[in-house]
DNA sequence: TTTCTAGTTTAGAATTATTATAAACTATAG
DNA sequence: CTATAGTTTATAATAATTCTAAACTAGAAA
């Protein structure tokens, strides 16, 4: 894969959703999607890592607002882990996790590795949004 | 079960985790101990709960403060499943829980009502502190 | 190509949840 | 009763996030 094929994807990625490719969102979708493995991320840290490089800066207001626009477009999935952080991850497949405690990052656990053999029924009226577990784990 | 009673047995449980017995924690142990069911709550319900009446006021600070030593103490659980606000749980004991996204409300799920059939052993060095499912439902 | 405009970026202010500070108050040991 | 360590409280500080409004820009239309 060339990064310039990269680039045009994600114009093409970005158009079909409505937003238009700036060059912060390209910047922006080239860091978090243009890699093998599954990326876990919060704003703070996505912000230092997009702007440790002295390229052109994004601003921190930019960051949330991508990251919001990629999360409600599809591209990333917000993870429920921490209080007070919100955390993303570019695998967006229903999948499992484990949380560290001590260092704070999340691990994927592929959905099979997880058996739920019994469910509750919701409550009537409601119905089951998201069953993915996050399991804390400590040293 | 007489108030007094209560009152007395209060008490006893915050001299035995080494708390001084104070009006206040005394009145929030009133509040959150003396129930059938299991209550869950954020700070900000549990204050305006407390100082709703015209009795005595407690602080904000006091409410942060009970709560967080009620928790140490283990007279209170902690639920991680709102991103940017801290749940409490009068059940101490390990269970799992619906999670509405439209009321934000938690609900009990009795531990044995989710069997997890296959779970995965967690990194070395690192062991599971915590297995419980929070189901996010909406309408 | 230039023009127009809605969408976007940005710095900074505002908001929300929480924690820290330090002075006044109080439970309780002696 | 007195001393003192623990507690409460108003308030300030911090951290994460959202809001605001002005400057900027992508891309449609002229
Ligand atoms: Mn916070
Ligand atoms: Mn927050
Ligand atoms: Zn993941
Ligand atoms: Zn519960």
């Amino acid at each position: 894969m060339i990064i310039s094929n990269n680039l045009k994807m994600y114009v093409q990625k970005l158009r079909s959703s409505n937003l238009r490719p700036t060059k912060q969102r390209l910047k922006i979708c080239q860091f978090l999607f243009n890699r093998e493995k599954t990326f876990h991320f919060t704003v703070e840290t996505l912000n230092k890592k997009i702007n440790k490089n002295k390229g052109m800066k994004v601003s921190l207001a930019t960051i949330y607002n991508t990251v919001e626009a990629f999360t409600s477009a599809g591209y990333l999935k917000e993870i429920l882990t921490s209080k007070n952080k919100s955390y993303y991850d570019t695998n967006t497949k229903s999948h499992h996790h484990f949380y560290d405690e001590g260092s704070k990052e999340l691990t994927d656990i592929h959905y099979s590795q997880i058996k739920l053999s019994k469910v509750p029924t919701p409550p009537k009226g409601k119905k089951i949004k998201n069953l993915e577990v996050v399991i804390r784990i400590q040293k």
